[in-house]
DNA sequence: CGGAAGTTTGATACCGATCAACCGATGTGG
DNA sequence: CCACATCGGTTGATCGGTATCAAACTTCCG
């Protein structure tokens, strides 16, 4: 849990066309190795911060896999997101200066501490950077309302089947494989993001794996029918 | 439809303490009052901007009160929220340069057009104008956090009741009564943005009157028991 | 190796969706 | 100003999808 002093640079990271601007000349992008801070690890089932705590810096994940939930005094839990390398947590802290989430760690993490004072600071000067830090809070807006849409109107099959597409396409986009993938969170946890319960999860899952859309070995799924799962989703409550 | 020539100031309007930061200097305010444009009237029923129009502006609303809603092709559609006097809507056109949603007016309303250009060139000059920006994407995207808390785990009778008290308590905040309110969308959109159909809107409705929390005589509705309603709010599932 | 955690599958219950009928309010044109 | 159409809302009966409860199995990990 300790911060580690690695003094790190954006400017020759694999993963800078998914955190930061394009774009940008070589003296802008000199400016933004700044705003990382440190590095900080995280291990598996461990908080990156948590609700109530005070918000100092948003995180860019460089390796691992993240859930965000809310949870409340009575118990509910839910989970709002599950975040991958490239991607930026901790935006929620923002409008009263302290988390409104748990951020876990699903598997050992490493995540690069951006303070925000720094960000905004920043920001002023270089116009793709403050541009960039809207779009990307546009982004997590957009994202849930998505969400929204499949809480709201669609049945177990659409939800599941969303979320698998969800999953490979960002994969994809990271260089991995657009069938296959490794789920990183439990059935209980792609219930609660799904509003599902996790039999619900495990019955769906085997629901496809009789229609020959997918094959699944515990955490393993491979995707055999792309199609059929966008067909799923497009597929409006019929009547 | 068409934009107004009207000149206004946001240094003087009433307004002023839900749109903009607080404790600007005199200067500070004076040169915030270059981010309102125009001004435009929208009337009911009728779209302030919709899904696919190319983004330009944010927009504050003066008076009215809109419903922002996504719609898909296979004509499933969702209500992602309601919005009043002094709250600031088109966030997600940000990510990608147009509108990812439609904004309708409920009842006829009149905003402030604020171009983002112009909100992003001020900012960068008035830090507490920059800081203001991000609080209110943040703020938005906490809210959306408690919908997806709403629709993932709640049952029918806690979501409607979590609506009615989020709405008071808006209303509220500006000036109206803590009992009484005018829903100004039908029993179809809040069912949209509940995840819930219309007639278990109105069933629910109907509940709450029998067991007395509340009176309602079509869109007038007065809570008798606030504490009632929030005690349905916080009940977990019990079991 | 043993216990805990996670997953699958079955039986049953229940909440909310669906289908349908009716009512009341609103608004429009003759 | 009234007749009538339309829209929104309420209520009832029934159906279906998901939750719940339960049991067995598998995997993971100390």
């Amino acid at each position: 849990m300790k911060p580690e002093a690695i003094k790190v640079a954006c400017s020759n990271c694999n993963l800078r066309e998914l955190c930061m601007p394009l774009g940008l000349s070589t003296e802008e992008l000199n400016r933004i190795d700044d705003v990382v801070a440190t590095r900080r690890k995280v291990k598996r089932g461990t908080p990156l911060f948590r609700n109530g705590e005070k918000f100092t810096s948003l995180y860019a994940i460089r390796t691992g896999f993240f859930k965000t939930c809310i949870a409340t005094e009575d118990g509910r839990d839910q989970v709002t997101g599950f975040q991958m390398a490239g991607e930026i947590i901790g935006l929620d802290g923002i409008v009263n200066d302290q988390h409104t989430c748990d951020a876990v760690a699903l598997e050992d993490a490493e995540v690069c501490v951006m303070p925000f004072d720094r960000i905004e600071e920043l920001s002023r000067e270089v116009n793709a950077l403050q541009h960039h830090v809207h779009k990307i809070m546009s982004r997590e807006i957009v994202r849930e309302h998505g969400v929204m849409l499949l809480l709201g109107s669609m049945r177990a099959e659409e939800r599941l089947a969303a979320f698998l597409l969800n999953l490979v396409q960002r994969l994809h986009a990271r260089g991995f494989s657009q069938s296959e993938l490794v789920l990183r969170m439990t059935r209980e946890e792609i219930g609660s993001y799904l509003g599902l319960k996790l039999e619900t999860v495990s019955r769906t899952f085997s629901k496809f794996v009789e229609d020959g859309i997918v094959e699944v070995r515990q955490r393993h799924v491979r995707i055999l029918d792309t199609d059929a799962l966008k067909r799923i989703v497009n597929a409006q409550s019929c009547h």
